[in-house]
DNA sequence: CACTGTGCCGGAAACGTTTACAGCCGACGG
DNA sequence: CCGTCGGCTGTAAACGTTTCCGGCACAGTG
């Protein structure tokens, strides 16, 4: 089949700008500068209103971006698009972005270090104007990734000290795990319990490292000593959860169990409970990241709140701020942690303010 | 500042191809053709390949798009990106896609038809090849939006039988929460419950209503009457099922609850659990969905599994099939929904499959 | 030796916008 | 009456690709 190409003239596939022009008799410069709201006169706006009307002329959104060389798109890459803190992550993110005038585009990276880096490779390809990322491991290609990548990428999680902040600056915001903890501890500590259990995630992971040492810290910071045979570790999943509070169960007698996540938790209670423990009164109980889970279990879970809609937020709004302004330096945000008090862990003097780490009781 | 525009032979911002053309001394055309690995001699490819390599030559995706007609990327539009369903919708959603090669976008909706038609009506501007959406209630003012669509959509959810299947056919995958009641009303019937109250979501909406309806059906084909009573609605979240719940307690005495959804059933635990009642030996919970929720509770909840990834998982490739083949005619798929029992609702005879409806006892 | 394929190559058009620049025309001030 | 200015307008370039098509060199055939 030789069949010509298409001239300018022909009438096929959606109306473009030209359509319009030709339409109203007048040329796509002025066309187009009336449907941009930019100076025409009066005979020349009503004669493309029209015409744009009668053929129900949309804009071509992708030459528009190749143009105007941006997409007005953002990206989210997250582990897990379904874990509960990434959720709420994402929905701040989501609702920051829209409120912009942004789409977000979403990418489950399953924790596959290459498939991130290649992700933030891709970047060059400017599909997008700006990525958030939440590596859950951060490797050495990660940070030359970044050093090299010519679009905006705001990490959330930490980054190494000596990160070197290349050409392009990385802005970070990062929940402060280690101070969450130690309210957590301090409350129990509070609350009369002495035997705190640690059910951690992976020890290699960004979180697990910084809520492993954090304990230990907040055990010394209130006169405790660390019991190895309280920890465990298992991924941060609540059958992990559950398995890892059998396995501690089955050896110990906690007064106290500190989880790494709201995920742990659930099945740390669920552990608990089939073993015929109270909770309370047994075993305290206490999580972190204070997902929409805490407030769904029965008996509803304290929580360590790390801010994750909160870091969703600050993240998407370093990112549009340094979409607007590329050159300023790279910003780092801590966002506080609030432990919240809820049934799993309440004791007479619940109402008392979780004492500051440092104070030894 | 009166700078003059640049021209073809200077070397600014990202290296393109005909940068990697100038210094491969080729035609741009044999560059993009060497790049996209059509046919080339030896030595043509090697001084492309060498150049593209010293600059660091990566193709814009935004200009390959226009050219291509095409973005790669498709969107997902749910009401609330954080509620279990839609999360285990996107998560295989966005599987599915990843492995075509396609990126995904999500907006939320936030329930409101006007935005939701305003998107449909967006995709005009063709900054995606296919949507998959799932309104929550559908208006007059979506089909005819569907209508007058020129990309592909999925609807997930339930589409009045009189849809006009306009010039476009949509594709259709819905849940069959008629039957998956009917699972659940029978299962408690087998383990000898009568008074089988229902707590619902809003009944102006797609799910609301058809679950309301099977409840009815359901109850009338176990020889069950229905009682107004027994039936509470409040919206599709965990504090409405607990406060449903609560008022139900106080008015009246089920020995059974099915919930309307996961969320509505945790929160009616909580309430019953704080009532001081036993589940399940005196009131048999049963929610739908089967999210993960119904393994994190305690006692782990029975529920019926509509198939949310299921439903997502089909939704994509029926999207991905008709971008592949667009005049195929419109599909309609049902997922049969599946009753997991758990703890929540054992019974002494629990291990007997579900009977089917129409069976009378 | 003339003719016809066959491979490769380069020029240029096309995808659908926005926008710099120059031209035109009427008004207005000197 | 002329110069300038300001508002509109149209031409064309640009964003960065892919691809159609014509041309050219070379090999193979009659």
């Amino acid at each position: 089949m030789s069949r010509k190409r298409l001239q300018h003239g022909d009438q096929n596939g959606p109306p473009t700008v030209r359509t319009v022009a030709a339409l109203a008799g007048v040329s796509i410069a002025s066309a187009s500068r009336v449907l941009n709201g930019l100076g025409a006169s009066a005979e020349t706006e009503r004669k493309v209103r029209e015409a744009a009307a009668s053929v129900g002329y949309v804009p071509n959104a992708v030459a528009r971006s190749l143009q105007a060389r941006r997409t007005d798109m953002l990206a989210l890459a997250v582990e897990d698009i379904g874990n509960p803190v990434y959720v709420a992550m994402m929905r701040a993110i989501e609702e920051v972005a829209a409120r912009a005038g942004y789409r977000l585009q979403v990418h489950a990276t399953g924790a596959d270090p290459a498939g991130e880096v290649e992700l933030i490779d891709g970047l060059a390809r400017r599909y997008v104007d700006g990525l958030v990322i939440s590596p859950i491991r951060v490797t050495a290609a990660h940070l030359t990734a970044l050093a090299r990548v010519p679009t905006p990428v705001v990490v959330v999680g930490s980054l190494p000290d000596d990160a070197p902040t290349g050409a392009r600056p990385v802005d970070n915001v990062r929940a402060d795990s280690h101070t969450g903890v130690a309210l957590a501890v301090a409350h129990l500590v509070a609350g009369g319990r002495r035997r705190i259990a640690f059910v951690n995630g992976p020890l290699d992971t960004v979180p697990g490292a910084a809520r492993h040492a954090g304990y230990l810290a907040a055990l010394a910071a209130n006169g405790l000593i660390a019991d190895p045979a309280l920890i465990e570790t298992g991924d941060f999943h609540h059958a992990a959860g559950r398995e890892a509070t059998r396995r501690l169960l089955d050896r110990e007698r906690p007064d106290a169990i500190l989880c790494a996540n709201d995920l742990i938790a659930v099945g740390a209670l669920h552990a608990l409970l089939a073993a015929g423990k109270r909770v309370p009164e047994d075993v305290a109980l206490v999580g972190m990241d204070d997902t929409d889970l805490a407030e769904m279990s029965f008996p509803q879970l304290s929580s360590v709140s790390l801010g994750s809609a909160e870091r969703g937020r600050i993240a998407a709004e370093l990112l549009l701020r340094r979409l607007a302004e590329p050159t300023r330096p790279a910003q780092r945000v801590t966002v506080a942690p609030e432990l919240k008090i809820r049934a799993s862990s309440a004791h007479a003097i619940a109402a008392v303010p979780a004492p500051r780490i440092g104070e030894t009781p």
